[in-house]
DNA sequence: CGTTGTTTAGTAAACGTTTGCGTAACGTAG
DNA sequence: CTACGTTACGCAAACGTTTACTAAACAACG
């Protein structure tokens, strides 16, 4: 490994110097940068990330946690995540958020001894017991759910979407609309969702009707049985996440009837899943890619954490694609 | 933030000592470690990860490089990575090989000055400058891609897995058997399950049928429109990634058509697109989480580079499930 | 020409660990 | 009682940076 003295004694300069051009401060001649830079080519250089980071107290990681990390809409934040980070030049650590609070909070610990610059939770909320645990210097965020006031966040207006989702398909003539959710006790993401959809149908004076399943593919059959025995007559459906809204279009076909004819699917997130299936959804985009950007650039521009809580609203985006139709009759 | 010293004047003891124990080494009486830890506890002391790094030459960080970061395929082998790697008390970093050999390396440069335990390619192979890049201290290995022989790696037979998925196929009564590849030019792997489909076809004195695209959604349809066209009468499609098997049974079913009563369609790498799909997706399986753990074993195993060459092989498995039926006339 | 200010550069002390080396204390054997 | 081996522990020097201080050199100014 080549050091910082070792450009210096070939330079002709003192490790100092050396530290001040790479580092781009002043206090040195254009000939002097020349000079070092010329030493730092030849002896192919490259500043040791762990000393810089036990004198400087920082280093350029940043860390992202999800509940599981083969997650589509984890992974497209993600990606967004990597890009971001790599552009500003810093690197992203991987890790779960797993099953429990504490779990989470030790990788955190983790982190803090690598002096991440920063950590950002997919779909999680930040505890306590993590604002504890990272002590005051590592600024944290969520992004992809809207956290309480406390902490920093960066998600779509959630309520707000369902009910453009619902107001969607009223406008389109359906009246017998059914709500498939995720989990809503565990994820306040659901229960805002839940919100905008029944704010929509009373507007409407129409009778909702709701159940859940845990967000995942396999979720959705048992529950549109569910949906349907309370009302047999719905025209739509209106499922929380993309996987879900997949297996109805999937199930319902299977029960040998047709998207969008009979039944008209409406999904959530706009992930990938929802182009893989025939039709493919109709469905409310997130801005997946970007927020993993954004939540980055919101990360780093927090150089304390004054930065405040206000949660960062970005904008949803219906996407129409195959699985809706008019409703008449 | 606490440190060794700390703990040390408050359990009695020099540094060095309690260094001894973190560390779990000889020289300390169980008086004195009982005294040490109780230190520890109180200050909730947890090291340097940093210090320890820049003294000991190493850190308990894993890289892993993924032409996307959003892939469903490398999303898995993450995950197993990311499980593996928590268990044995390291971190992973993320990272895309991206575009070129020199973006790639350029990432391995930043590994290399985190001091990182190692490195692992998914779907992508070691090339000579990346190994120059890492110098010799970083083990690298691929995984889900036959490397040439140089480098180690991880991954299925591709060609036996192509053979069997086609055997199968003929199995059931498929005579006109169609092949949806992905680029063989860039990417191995494909030359490998393409070789194995043409071994299998000219053994069974059937003639092959063979288009690519780009192992992408989008990119199925129309090669799906070119096998067609050379041979209207095919009656399976094998295609090698779920996603393009994915589009050939929506684009089966758009033409009119079904699956698997007219056309039987196999996937490759079962990923959950392929259950994502109706009929669901029989597909050649590779354990992807599986492979992501035992690359994570392999590269902690490896202390020196003394591991040698020698690709490992995984097993591959069929899966059945709707998309393929006996063919009889 | 002394004084002062500015620019360029070097010296050395940290940052928080690990670890080679030295040594005191204590048994045990001769 | 001396000699010696073993165990438990402390001292201090690294690891590769950054950065406060200091100082030399030089110009500008009265």
């Amino acid at each position: 490994m080549t050091t910082i003295r070792d450009v210096a004694r070939v330079a002709g300069v003192s490790p100092a110097t050396v530290s001040r051009v790479v580092n781009g401060l002043v206090g040195y001649s254009t000939e002097t940068q020349q000079r070092v830079e010329e030493a730092i080519a030849e002896l192919n250089y490259e500043p040791d990330t762990l000393a810089r980071g036990l004198k400087t107290k920082q280093t350029s990681v940043i860390g992202v946690l999800a509940p599981v990390v083969s997650d589509a809409l984890a992974s497209e934040i993600m990606s967004g995540v990597e890009a971001a980070a790599r552009l500003h030049g810093y690197s992203v650590m991987l890790g779960r958020t797993g099953p429990s609070s504490t779990y989470a909070a030790s990788y955190l610990r983790t982190l803090r001894t690598y002096r991440a610059a920063g950590v950002i939770l997919i779909s999680a909320a930040v505890t306590p017991e993590m604002r504890r645990v990272l002590g005051s210097s590592v600024p944290i965020m969520s992004v992809a759910i809207r956290d309480g006031q406390r902490f920093p966040s960066l998600a779509i207006d959630d309520e707000v979407a369902a009910y453009d989702g619902t107001r969607f398909l009223i406008g389109l003539g359906h009246r017998r609309i059914g709500l498939l959710a995720g989990d809503p006790t565990s994820v306040l993401v659901n229960k805002l969702r839940i919100r905008g959809y029944l704010r929509a149908m009373t507007e409407a004076k129409l009778t909702p009707v709701l159940e859940s399943g845990n967000s995942l593919y396999d979720s959705a059959p048992p529950a549109l049985g569910r949906l349907l025995s309370q009302d047999a007559g719905l025209t739509a459906v209106f499922a929380l996440s993309d996987e879900m809204a997949a297996a109805v279009v999937n199930e319902v076909q299977r029960m040998g009837r047709r998207v969008p004819d009979d039944i008209s699917v409406l999904g959530f997130d706009n992930t990938r899943t929802s182009q893989h299936v025939h039709p493919a959804l109709s469905t409310i985009a997130q801005p997946l890619e970007r927020m993993g950007e954004l939540a980055v650039e919101r990360l780093l521009a927090t150089q304390d954490l004054s930065y405040g809580p206000a949660p960062r609203i970005l904008p949803h985006r219906l996407i129409e694609r195959g699985s809706t139709a008019t409703f008449t009759r």
